[in-house]
RNA sequence: GCCCGGGUGGUGGAAUUGGUAGACACGCAGGACUUAAAAUCCUGUGGCCCUUAAAGGCUGUACGGGUUCAAUUCCCGUCCCGGGUACCA
């Protein structure tokens, strides 16, 4: 029996959801004679709210692909899995007690349950999950590869560390500097093989370091202390957490990152070879942010009355106001490291231990000769006592904050390289021999020579400076308008700032400072164009024309992009022409008419003009002429900067891949892949430690870390981060190419075999993030030879978002009022008013025509419900009255709704608040407001595919969200088209039974007729699916159907084919059919109807016969038929006649086989 | 602000290199079947005008211009919506 009714089809899909699993034809094999073809969705991270009709959006598409490659013969890889580490999990485990592991675990399965429904052809026998420690051995591993890897810029490609090593012991560091343009090695930018060669594991160490592309540093993290935690970008709204809204600051953290800059380059290419939509390339092509312009160094004027040393060092006291102690340490200190340094050594300072107090007061007070600096930072260590004139530092062991005796070690390692002696007492030498310490610090001074003498290599410091030695380097991509500098502009964090500021202009600069320090990343961005700076005193000298230039600070310049420093041309940039005006900088114009003197022109078209030797030059010439000229005279070069930062890749949180290393001496050293993977510890603890360190350093056994095992160095501590989800999203698409492979991520056969994915699809919301690693991963594993491509996907299609449709309802205010002594009624019904009157009380004048019109027919329903009240006896007397001004807005489930019509009833049962519900209608109906947002819970407008699926089956479900719209589109979810859908499915059902339901095929010939009714369709469904073009394929369908249905075809040879088409889209009924016409097999087994263009050929046209553009007549034409003699016709015709009134035409233009357009 | 993408009936949306605007579907209206309803089937359906009817006319793809025999499609300007980005020199 045989009737496609809704009972029916849950029988029908259960059956053979049962029979693909018993046969298991979704399994894919990694050896085939046939072609491959790899279709992959982005993997979703299982939420609690389980699957909204949103999310198969893409799957379905997706499955349509892989199923339509298959019938198209090929050996088609179509996995999924979940991205089962992340937030989400963590987040509800510190809420609700439930360990993540077991809430992702049920998340998962709930998700694979909803998925099975819909009738994808995963081959589940390669799902993974981030969170298995067999798959993340493996992110750990790659990870392990790129830190174990420096990018070789000369090859622009990744290399191994120790490749690195080889070329710093043959040559040092000179044709492969520092990566970080900003680091030095004792001041020096460059080593020779012979200071490699005397450098200490430590310092090799932390060199490499500087090359990893997977790196330690310090950098910028947003900074949550109620949350004690670190925030994602993504996590911070505003300047506030995203949870809880509390305040967010940027803090200096050691973190883990990726230096994808070093990639910036080659993922900006790679975009020209792929395939993604161009939107999306413009997303990652604006998110690196290239741009092309040079470096200029500017010799700065002495800011300081000539001879005079920069800002005081003590000795100078008494001359200009000295810098407060906490600021000395600047001077020492790893610039990068300051903010956070600067914080402990003021904490320290203010909390010394007995100890450093009682010698404190005797190096104060006793006649050294030298000054003595407390809590003074260098590097990035902070040492107890200093004299830097000396380069002595001294240590008084077991201060509290002191943390443990490696610590210790690292930093005399470290001062020594630096070039500082280090002389170390006891707590007890200094209590009870104190006069002894000082006769050796004393001693120790005399004996160190002074750092002039010194020869150790540390950058100048002011005092030995001379004025006009330094330089500012700016970048621009401007070099063209160098001739219209009237200002330069420095960040306030720039190193220079200290040292160029003119004693006069001193404290201006330091309240400016102050003022930029209190501003929060809030007030910052509220006020983001607010024009605030302030003049150094010090002026820079343009290298062509010996100009004095005004040097200044602003906010507007940022320490992190170029050089953290600009040449300001006011006539040609906006903000430089806004800073100029408000601070009354005389402006330059060197483009003549093209600067009108009221706002900044920033043309490359213009004529220059007062500008030397460039004057008559076209700007976007000049840029290379300058350039050229900064070569020549060796104070600058092109360069290239780009606006991506490095990844951060740890993250204070539990529920991740924990790092693979193991810290000594604050150096951490990769596990060996036979120690991997390391496993995460069981914990019920996910609250941050506190001091930035993650939850896992609560984990006390765990974190400090002391195997008996060999080598010496993996006795330390662990890392307590773990890794962002990104790690396990960077390259699962390898892993489903062999899953269950324990030597390796996968195997190279493997590897080599499914190569790229041909077509990924997913939401455009990871376009930065999860593209750009993925890409990175994978390019990264290229240079080291694992994989042969290195772009990952080699089409991507972003589907759109699915959005809800919410529906409300508007209470009204309702009041009681007696009539006499009547008591109150009992009930108290809520009362709503349909939108239409709500709108017209709203938005007409009170009193008004309009208004009091809708007041009356408001009035006129509720007097009928009072009386049915009476009626009723639920009413004695008085009578009920609404508000005409308050009605509240209320969300209501949409599936009470019917288009925008309330099912009243269905209402009233639906919460209990609104079982007395009243309703003021308009005709006759209560319509609702309604609103498109995100489908959310609490806004009741979440539609469930289970429920839809059970309405209406999943193969109506997934040919309906195709037939929404474009793929790539977003659009409202809305039902009221389902219908349609279905009633098409059953057509195709019944062309292949009689009306009695029975299976009736005939095995005649087809006519020419259904032939091209056929073979129209085999070639637009194929066109189709190529486009991604699925909303246009169903249509397809269902004028098949239509066409088929009332030709009363049910012709083996024309339903055969239809439904090996129609088998991607509708693969349940499908099977069914091609059961039950005889097949034995799967028809994923069969293969796609070949088109033949034969049956699509006619022989005439019925041409659209328009006049002046305007089709007036239709005539028929045999396609061959001369132009010639289908002008003479047209003309001829009596239509044409009445047109042109007897008149010869103009022109008449026949085009064969579209169009005749007659010109009076 | 800057960079993308988009704006077509009551609704979702079709429309090859410029060549019959509104395919397909929903909704709505009318009809058939039915005691009735549901379901199903049939017909009509951008707006306006004219006509008893047949037919016909005008107008119409956000708005204003332009190119062309012909523009939803190409060009210029304006408005609105969505996405990305945010002092990036």
């Amino acid at each position: 029996m045989g009737e496609y009714s809704k009972e029916e089809i849950k029988n029908i899909e259960e059956k053979w959801r049962r029979e693909w699993q018993k046969r298991d034809v979704y399994k894919v094999l990694n050896e085939s004679t046939k072609p491959k073809y790899y279709v992959l969705d982005m993997f979703p991270y299982p939420s609690g709210a389980g699957l909204h009709v949103g999310h198969p959006l893409g799957y379905i598409a997706s499955d349509i692909v892989a199923r339509f490659k298959r019938v198209k013969g090929f050996n088609v890889l179509h996995p999924m899995g979940f991205d089962a580490f992340g937030l989400p999990a963590e987040q509800y485990a510190l809420e609700h007690g439930i360990h993540p592991a077991v809430s992702t675990a049920d998340n998962i399965n709930n998700f694979k349950r909803q998925l099975g429904k819909i009738g994808f052809c995963y081959d589940w026998s390669r799902e993974v999950q981030t969170c298995d420690p067999t798959y993340y051995k493996w992110t750990q591993w790659i990870f392990l590869q790129i830190f174990d890897s420096w990018f070789n810029r000369k090859k622009e490609k990744a290399e191994r560390i120790f490749e690195l090593v080889k070329i710093f012991e043959s040559e040092g560091n000179t044709n492969h500097t520092f990566p970080n343009s900003k680091y030095t090695i004792s001041g020096k930018e460059i080593f020779s093989a012979n200071d490699w060669k005397s450098f200490d594991e430590k310092i090799k160490q932390a060199i490499l370091m500087q090359y990893r592309l997977a790196y330690l540093a310090y950098t910028d993290v947003n900074w949550c202390e109620a949350l004690g935690t670190v925030l994602a970008n993504d996590e911070v709204i505003n300047g506030v957490s995203y949870r809880g809204g509390f305040p967010v600051v940027k803090k200096q953290m050691r973190q883990w990152s990726l230096r994808i800059t070093e990639y910036a380059e080659r993922l900006l290419k790679g975009l020209d070879e792929i395939d993604f939509s161009e939107s999306m390339k413009d997303i990652q092509r604006n998110w690196i942010g290239k741009s092309v312009g040079a470096r200029i160094d500017f010799h700065l004027t002495p800011a300081l009355p000539a001879g005079r040393p920069g800002p005081s060092r003590g000795e100078n006291a008494s001359l200009t106001p000295s810098p407060s102690p906490g600021e000395r340490g600047r001077e020492t200190s790893d610039k990068k490291f300051w903010p956070y340094l600067k914080d402990f050594a003021k904490e320290n300072r203010q909390n010394p231990t007995e100890e450093e107090t009682i010698l404190w007061e005797e190096l104060r007070n006793s006649k050294l000769g030298h000054k003595i600096r407390r809590q003074h930072t260098i590097g990035v260590f902070i040492a107890d006592f200093v004299c830097l004139d000396k380069r002595l530092v001294i240590e008084v062991d077991g201060g509290y904050h002191i943390a443990n005796k490696e610590f210790d070690q690292a930093r005399t390692e470290f001062l020594r390289i630096e070039g500082f002696h280090v002389i170390r007492f006891t707590n007890e030498e200094v209590k009870n021999d104190l006069k002894k310490v000082l006769h050796k610090i004393k001693e120790s001074l005399d004996k160190s020579p002074s750092i002039k003498e010194s020869g150790v290599n540390s950058s100048p410091s002011p005092t030995e400076m001379g004025p006009g030695d330094e330089v500012l380097t700016v970048f621009t991509t401007r070099p063209d308008t160098i001739f219209g500098v009237d200002f330069m502009v420095i960040a306030p964090e720039h190193e220079l700032v200290k040292k160029i500021t003119s004693p006069r202009q001193k404290e201006e600069i330091e309240k400016y400072l102050k003022y930029v320090e209190s501003r929060s990343e809030i007030d910052r961005m509220a006020e983001v164009k607010k024009i605030t700076g302030c003049f150094t005193g010090a002026y820079a000298i343009n290298p062509f024309n010996e100009r004095k230039i005004p040097v200044w600070i602003s906010e507007y310049v940022l320490a992190g992009y170029g050089t953290g420093a600009i040449m300001a041309v006011p006539c040609g940039d906006e903000r430089d022409y806004k800073f100029a005006k408000h601070f009354s900088i005389p402006i330059t114009n060197i483009i003549g008419n093209h600067y009108n003197g009221e706002e900044a022109n920033p043309t490359k078209e213009a004529i220059l003009e007062n500008s030397d030797f460039l004057n008559g030059i076209v700007m976007h010439e000049a840029i290379d002429i300058v350039a050229q000229k900064l070569e020549e005279k060796g104070i600058g070069n092109r360069q290239v900067n780009y606006k991506m930062r490095d990844a951060g890749w740890s993250r204070q949180r539990y529920w991740g891949e924990p790092f693979p290393v193991v810290y000594k001496d604050d150096v951490p050293y990769a596990m060996e892949e036979s120690e991997l993977p390391l496993e995460l510890p069981p914990s019920n603890n996910f609250k941050p430690s506190g001091n930035g360190e993650g939850p896992l350093a609560n984990l006390k056994d765990w974190i400090n870390f002391a195997p008996d095992a060999k080598p010496a160095y993996r006795t330390g501590r662990r890392d307590s981060n773990t890794m962002p989800t990104h790690a396990g999203a960077a390259w699962y698409f390898l892993r489903y190419m062999d899953p269950h492979n324990t030597k390796a991520f996968a195997d190279p056969k493997a590897l080599d075999y499914w190569n790229q994915v041909d077509v990924y699809i997913g939401g455009s919301e990871h376009a930065v993030a999860h593209l750009l690693y993925a890409r990175l991963w994978t390019k990264v594993l290229h240079d080291l030879g694992y994989i042969k491509f290195d772009e990952p996907f080699k089409k991507l299609i972003n589907q759109g978002k699915i959005t809800g449709d919410s529906r409300f309802v508007y209470r009204a205010f309702v009041t009681w009022t007696a009539w006499g002594d009547e008591t109150p009624p009992k009930i108290h019904p809520s009362i709503f008013v349909s939108k239409g009157m709500v709108d017209k009380l709203e938005s007409s004048e009170k009193f008004s025509e309009d208004w009091s019109n809708t007041v009356g027919v408001i009035n006129s329903q509720l007097k009928v419900m009072n009386e049915n009240y009476r009626k009723s006896g639920k009413l004695t007397g008085g009578e009920y009255q609404v508000s005409f001004e308050d009605f509240s807005p209320l969300h209501v489930d949409v599936s009470k709704v019917d288009g925008l019509e309330l099912d009243t009833e269905a209402f009233k049962k639906w919460k209990p608040d609104f079982a007395n519900a009243e309703f003021i209608l308009e005709e006759g109906k209560y319509i609702c407001g309604s609103a498109i947002e995100k489908m959310s819970k609490s806004y009741f407008n979440v539609v469930n595919p289970d429920q839809i699926i059970n309405d209406y089956g999943a193969d109506t479900l997934r040919m309906y969200e195709m037939f929404l719209g474009p793929l790539e589109q977003s659009k409202p979810w809305n039902t009221s088209g389902i219908d349609g859908v279905f009633k098409f499915l059953r057509r195709i059902w019944n062309l292949a039974h009689d009306a009695t339901s029975n299976l009736k095929i005939s095995e005649a010939e087809p006519t020419r007729e259904e032939l091209k009714v056929l073979h129209n369709l085999i070639r637009k469904v194929e066109q189709d699916i190529n486009n991604f073009s699925f909303n246009t394929s169903v249509s397809a369908f269902m004028i098949c159907a239509n066409e088929l249905s009332s030709l009363k075809c049910n012709k083996r040879a024309i339903l055969e084919p239809l439904i090996i088409c129609l088998s991607p889209f509708a693969p349940h009924i499908a099977e069914e059919l091609w059961e039950k016409l005889g097949h034995k097999t799967s028809i994923l087994e069969a293969s796609y109807p070949a088109f033949n263009e034969e049956y699509l050929k006619e022989n005439d046209f019925e041409y659209p016969i328009s006049i002046n553009g305007k089709v007036r007549a239709k005539m028929n034409f045999a396609l061959d038929m001369p132009k010639d003699d289908i002008e003479k016709l047209v003309m001829a015709s009596e239509i044409v006649m009445k047109w042109t009134e007897g008149k010869a035409p103009k022109k008449v233009i026949v085009v064969p086989g579209r169009i005749v357009n007659v010109v009076l």
